[in-house]
DNA sequence: ATGGGAATGAAAATCATTTTCATTTGTGCT
DNA sequence: AGCACAAATGAAAATGATTTTCATTCCCAT
């Protein structure tokens, strides 16, 4: 396992904590950052298993990635402009808990995302 | 601008209403039906067009292509051994309306899975 | 029949992402 | 310092979905 280089992260939060891996080596190159393309993806791949970034695709299937808080939440995001606003699931949590139970599985988790045209698109 | 071939539609309802473009083809070829993958692809894009089909995208970034209107279900996928049970999703389709007002987002879809392990595992 | 636009599909091009693999770097140890 | 070994790096090749090109075939109105 490979661990992330930092000057990635440093770069994704110069970016506005939101970039896809080709924006993120772009943006280093035109800084001067001397770093090859297959450390930006092992790295950002990195930062998602340890949670600290969020990847989630573009219309185009390009995959971005955003970092996050801490806290459990869902998306909502705009399938023509890409805004995204985290939201609460309390509802979800309970349906999950509920759905699992009512299936005897156990150790459950849950993705969910809800996307749509945004007031401004 | 093309015009989708009948027999695109007519597979990917057969395939459960929800497929990749890939996996129409394969599906097709495997019926014996003659036909090429860009036609496929031009055929999905046009159902897309004219807001017969939906498109989505899996985690990998695969698009899938998905009829509208179909009645659609959530899964419950165990990870360890990958059984999978359809499940109801009313509070979900409630919560997602809800949210989607709230940010004034409209159109909207979502997506949603619950993962854990099943009682046999 | 026939001429032109639409549909088709094989092959090549594109593009993000992953894999391979040889090289470099870092770290602990003596 | 010198050595061994693991981890990190990156160039290049591989992969795989999707798009583009372009020559051919089909269809339909004249």
């Amino acid at each position: 396992m490979s661990r992330s280089n930092p000057r990635v992260l440093s770069t994704l939060e110069r970016a506005g904590g939101f970039a896809s891996a080709q924006e993120v080596y772009r943006l280093m190159q035109r800084e001067g950052e001397s770093i090859g393309l297959t450390t930006v993806y092992r790295s950002l791949q990195s930062l998602v298993n340890d949670k600290i970034v969020d990847v989630l695709r573009r219309d185009d299937g390009e995959a971005i990635y955003r970092l996050c808080g801490d806290a459990h939440h869902h998306h909502l995001v705009c399938k023509s402009c890409g805004e995204t606003v985290e939201i609460e699931g309390g509802a979800i949590e309970k349906w999950a808990k509920v759905m699992a139970e009512e299936h005897g599985f156990r150790d459950v988790g849950h993705t969910a995302e809800i996307f749509g045209i945004c007031s401004k698109c």
